[in-house]
DNA sequence: TATTGTTATACTCTATAACTATA
DNA sequence: TATAGTTATAGAGTATAACAATA
């Protein structure tokens, strides 16, 4: 620590007295956060039964629209056919998830889950639904209904 | 389309009727949703000057606090010391960010920014700001405020 | 012609573990 | 002993381009 040269520790700032410039102002920084907040909870939440978020937003989209094809499920999730394939490759040698083949449409496949991963879901809503209340637990009831409506009207693609 | 079997087109849902199920009800799919438009605008943005997000958050923090080391940076940006390298590799290979040697520890370097990175970093700070204004154009400014504020709690350790 | 599922390939972002040179 | 920077390696998660089968 002897420093006898001149003293330009000022210009090294301490860990406690940092300065994040505009970051403070923007709304992707205290989303970043805010996401990051959400994974690592998610994850822990998750973590006897090893399901990512995409994962449960595979299976419930699965659950709640038996039958729906890869590329459906892609669209609706926002991802491309060919990065769902994986997903589904997962799922289903996992047995939570079967591809059978659809009945009006040769090319594809009618999604389903199986009994176990119907069971799953059954066991999953409670659980992101805990998940879910501990990250609001800081929140009031409005404010959680609020949050939720301005990043609905962030995220709309137009108005 | 001939279908003499049953008809089970019922549960087959077309894309306009699909049924989320929980998922609307979480704070992380909506958060999700947000940061996908987010990243999306923020590259169109960064199109001509091929920034990331996450060098933008790198460039500003070195920009308002000249010395800091590679390690405080990771630190405050929320990475592994590992995974920060080369983020300053490709910043430095840019000629936006100079490793200097620190006068004070011969085992970390003092991170500045470059002329380059200086006159980088006042080109974006405006760029960045008409992005926010983009983003948030749907909200009031109280929203924004309370968007931001409301964030920041969920993001927040404990309280 | 367009769409479905698929493969091959690559890129970004991230982490862990082990190393070296300092402190 | 602990820390700063580094390397090697690996794993998510994503995309694009091209293909065969089918619509």
């Amino acid at each position: 620590m002897a420093n006898d040269t001149l003293d330009i520790t000022e210009a090294r700032p301490t860990e406690g007295s940092l300065d994040f410039d505009i970051l403070p102002e923007l709304m992707g920084y205290h989303m970043r956060r805010a996401q990051l907040r959400i994974f690592q909870d998610f994850a822990e939440t998750m973590r006897d039964v090893q399901i990512t978020p995409g994962q449960f937003g595979v299976l419930a989209l699965i659950a709640s629209n038996p039958g729906m094809t890869q590329s459906a499920c892609a669209r609706a999730v926002g991802i491309e056919r060919s990065t769902m394939v994986a997903v589904i490759d997962a799922l289903e040698q996992r047995k939570l998830v079967e591809r059978r083949p659809s009945p009006v449409d040769k090319r594809s496949y009618a999604l389903v889950l199986t009994m176990g991963g119907i069971k799953l879901m059954e066991e999953l809503r409670p659980l992101v639904r805990r998940h879910e209340d501990r990250l609001t637990a800081g929140l009031s009831g409005p404010e959680r209904r609020q949050l939720i409506d301005l990043l609905r009207r962030l995220s709309a693609p137009k108005g």
